[in-house]
DNA sequence: CGAAACAAGCGAAACGTTTCGTGCAATCCG
DNA sequence: CGGATTGCACGAAACGTTTCGCTTGTTTCG
């Protein structure tokens, strides 16, 4: 049916290695390669990427395993990530795990089984148990966002500074006079979620403050999770004066909350959000927020993964850690020095 | 390195066909299924998709062309779509094209060189041109949210009413009394545009209201276009009483640019957004949304591709339309029967 | 002019599957 | 009991590339 570099061989009268070698930016001679490119426009030839990738071993793909799909702060990463790769001529292929350690196991599997050259993952299982099949094919990994306990020598990864950023956005609360300070973090098992509370601890401690279980809620990085967590920990503990939530989505469903709850921020609430996304811009009044550096994260993935392709970089791993910005917004009050 | 199957059956001491027919789910012996099942624990082996697909010309990947994937509408529908294939066993490949034509014809292109076994696309080309190395390669192609005007005889679609939707809510807005309405609404070249477009001028005609170059702004689906096309639209138009967006981009950008003007909703402006996503619960008062049915989109367009690759559904091209849903918030108000 | 050096072309083998046609043994039935 | 029928197993060929080792043709230079 479709033509074949034989095809193309016996149309211009050249040999299959010829062909080939044109085909991979060899040097043919000028008239042979006239000659090959008139008869691949006339066949409509284009090469099979499964022998290709048969004999090579190499697909010009990376694989990404995402803990899903429908989030801004993921898919902002992976459109920096693909413009890049593409250039290089590499294209991605998503998997979505739904943060399920189980699927995410499968979707590496199924990439490798696809052949794909690189592998950029923002892991859901803790201990990176999901990444065996890619290391001990040898094939690169760059992880992106969160650490892992297991194989930390073979990957490199991408991280942000989570413990001084919600370090940082706690100080500021406390700054302006905030003793009583909420949070609502994401699932328990997970690595930015440890760190964001354990920089809330840090700050909340300097200052002997009370941080105990009463003020913190685990949930699970949704707006529904955020909402239904930020209605329990306000109707539960009515003294606190500020809350700080730890990621985009639960920060629209903490929002939500407030509405229904009838409670107004500043006035009746201190609100710091995580990333600084179109949200901080469209709510009134406008919100603080600890923003996330995307572009770069992006960048830094797929030039990592780009230069261990390349062979340019060999050996130990390599990490990139990032940090945030605090973005002031309108968000939060200061409060008198007493009560 | 990587163990065939060939090393399966010389361990087995069985031949090579008795293995690939047990890979395919053939019979075997029972004796013989749980040597080749010890032996492939053992050895660790993976079928080599690259030889597979080179012999049997599938993939069991279905390719999705889509023009951005920081869109919450369109990564809601590619989210539905994957659980559904994944359960037949197939797996996804996305391309984001940037809403760039020319990058789209790559994408696909690209596409169909990997093998894909079926094709969505959100096209962004008018014309569909786009389709052309599918549909000679006979590849099944299912068209989302939006038509082409060419290839229609070959490929299916999952269509929402749009004229419906622009001409419910526009409808809406005039049966309380407003009568100067703007609306904000997509590129002019996509479909979806025209018809959101053409929904909202029958609707105005029909009641002899003006709706002319005055009335309306082309912008791009995306925040900063709904912002400046807002900003624009409102300043050079001060009698306008209500605002029709036709996305759920534009429509935070809208509110931007309400809160920069100083203006508030339903007081000063009524307003009616599109696509009924978080975004409506969070602001206050809520938004009065066209809901768009995401979940029915992706079922459908999963089942279109499923039922073309069984060979269940030969022939004739399917087209589904799907209608929205007016979710009535408080963003708008009733009109004095004057003025 | 002729040898050396180099450029470009060539066929064959190999990559790891699936599939076709055939072979062999066990089972069935009259 | 013997021939027909079934149920598995088998090796070989084929899928469309890339690559290795050679050959052929062209240029260079003493």
């Amino acid at each position: 049916m479709a033509s074949t570099i034989k095809d193309i061989a016996s149309q211009t009268g050249l040999g299959l290695a010829t062909i080939s070698k044109y085909l991979n930016g060899g040097k043919v001679r000028e008239k042979n390669r006239v000659a090959i490119e008139r008869a691949i426009a006339e066949l409509h030839y284009t090469a099979n990427e499964f022998a290709r990738g048969l004999k090579t071993n190499r697909s010009k793909t990376i694989g990404i395993v995402i803990p899903e799909l429908s989030s801004l702060f993921i898919t902002t990463i992976i459109t920096i990530v693909e413009d890049i790769l593409r250039r290089s001529g590499y294209a991605i292929l998503v998997c979505d795990c739904r943060t399920d350690a189980h699927l995410e196991q499968q979707a590496v599997q199924f990439l490798i089984n696809k052949g794909v050259d690189g592998l950029l993952s923002m892991p859901v299982s803790q201990d990176g148990s999901h990444l065996k099949p890619a290391i001990e094919k040898k094939v690169p990994v760059v992880l992106i966002d969160r650490m892992v306990t297991n194989y930390r020598e073979f990957v490199d990864a991408v991280m942000v500074d989570n413990v001084q950023a919600s370090h940082k956005a706690t100080e500021y609360l406390i700054e302006r006079g905030h003793k009583h300070i909420g949070i609502i973090i994401g699932p328990e098992h997970i690595y930015t979620s440890k760190q964001r509370l354990l920089g809330y601890r840090q700050a909340m401690n300097e200052h002997d403050l009370a941080n105990d279980d009463a003020t913190l809620r685990y949930s699970d990085y949704s707006v529904q999770g955020g909402y239904e967590s930020t209605m329990q920990l306000l109707t539960a503990n009515r003294h606190l004066t500020a809350l700080l939530v730890t990621n985009y989505d639960m920060t629209l469903g903490a929002i939500i909350a407030l509405n229904e709850l009838g409670l107004k921020f500043p006035q009746d609430l201190s609100l710091i959000g995580f990333d600084n996304m179109t949200l901080s811009q469209v709510v009134r009044p406008q919100l603080t927020t600890v923003a996330q550096p995307m572009q770069q994260i992006g960048q830094h993935a797929a030039h990592l993964v780009l230069s261990r392709l390349d062979g340019k970089q060999e050996g130990a791993a390599t990490i990139v850690t990032l940090s945030t910005q605090l973005m002031e917004g309108a968000s939060v009050a200061v409060r008198e020095e007493r009560a």
